[in-house]
DNA sequence: GTGCTTATTATGTATAGACATATTATCCGA
DNA sequence: TCGGATAATATGTCTATACATAATAAGCAC
């Protein structure tokens, strides 16, 4: 990018994340068009409307056609997390990964189940628990259902060797998900497989992934006690 | 956008998602260079840039100037989360906010807070416990860390009547932060706050704000047993 | 072969100009 | 005054062109 020599949208956007910052731009008001911050600044209006894009992304700014750009009133930060194919997460962080299968066992799904993943009730799914270690200890517990009508190829897999989570993220093409992150005591199931005592209260992500409407998978991951899932906004 | 008329971005976008989740192009594969898309697709190198750019910030493809773009082996999907300002997230629900300040006490930090708030150990702060309800239920009880040398302003705010959390959002601007989400097991003051048994299993969620290397608190809120953080991706 | 310099190449960005589109403001008639 | 047509306007996007930059490949001296 041309530091030195142009106006980049890079400085019209620190310049314009100052102004917000310094309340020269205060919350709930118009900034000026992108017109006029063009020739302020000496840039083309393309620039301007990138950086101030940018910042509208970013939820510092709100945009509207004819209405003009102003600096949103209270500023809602967002953080992304990343998703975690728990294999490479343990491997990243230099551990060895290890994985146990628990349960595979198909069979039909239970009206609460099926009806989240928008199926009918009693549809026929396979439901697979296994246990992710990390340098040998419990990590992380997941309790998954597959819709085999989504993918037909889970019924053949052999999930004693290869995991869910890894196989899906590189045979699957999802396109969306839902995701809720809470706490849960751990009953009896998931103390054991965690060898926590069981009322500990462990860290739980479900996520449900569809691919055009139809679910692929529902799991819930349970987390080993005093894990903390981190990142930065 | 001109949608019948041209080959918008977005076209170029979807365009390119299919041909990724269709194996068109395979993960790890390079992909034809911006200027032979847009050949193909009869439209500008500018357009065709945005929508790899725009795949490339969703995870989806690597690019490297002369190295080219490629399909990512792995699509490690990232969710956004809102990190939600306590009242308005509940008058959002429809409910009403309530608000509850437990204790009050400036004083020095202890050794960890201050370590990782980046202070010298036994920095003077200021500590705020506070209930938020819903609905007049307990919803979350936060236990705050302010650092008066970055916002002096927290000594003379009266903490009875404005929660912290709403004071800074709308008067502090704050550069960055980092998050921890975690379960932990109700110990007597948050069961006592949350009115739920000890031991509990209660979602938190920590944060750390800064503005250019100053930290300007640290909190955390322990939410009532029960609660999900919902997002999608 | 090793290490250096020099091309080559794909992406990153800036620009001016044009048109599209959503929204607001205005005007006018009933 | 109300409602609907119309003008005005700020953002959204596309285009063609140009140059910047990073990273690789090629060439070359030793």
């Amino acid at each position: 990018m041309p530091s030195e020599t142009s106006f980049g949208w890079q400085d019209a956007r620190d310049e314009a994340l100052r102004r917000i910052r310094a309340r020269d731009w205060p919350p709930g008001e118009l900034i000026p068009n992108e017109a006029d911050l063009a020739a302020e600044w000496g840039c083309a209006r393309a620039t301007v409307n990138r950086a101030l894009r940018d910042l509208a992304e970013a939820g510092l700014l709100e945009r509207r056609r004819k209405g003009g750009t102003r600096v949103v009133l209270t500023p809602l930060r967002k953080a992304t997390l990343e998703i975690p194919v728990i294999r490479q997460e343990v491997v990243a962080r230099g551990a060895t990964h290890g994985y146990a299968l628990i349960d595979r066992a198909p069979g039909p799904g239970p009206a609460e189940v099926c009806r989240r993943m928008g199926l009918a009730a009693g549809t026929g799914l396979l439901r697979v628990r296994a246990l992710h270690l990390s340098d040998g200890a419990p990590h992380v517990y997941e309790d998954r259902w597959l819709n085999p009508a989504a993918v037909p190829a889970v019924l053949d897999l052999d999930l004693a060797r290869v995991d869910a989570n890894s196989w899906l993220v590189q045979n699957v093409a999802f396109t969306r998900g839902d995701l809720a992150l809470g706490a849960v005591a751990a009953d009896a199931a998931i103390a054991d497989a965690l060898r926590c005592a069981p009322g500990s209260a462990v860290f739980a992500m479900e996520r449900i992934t569809w691919t055009a409407d139809q679910a692929i998978t529902l799991v819930t991951q349970h987390y080993a006690p005093g894990y903390r899932m981190k990142t930065s906004f």
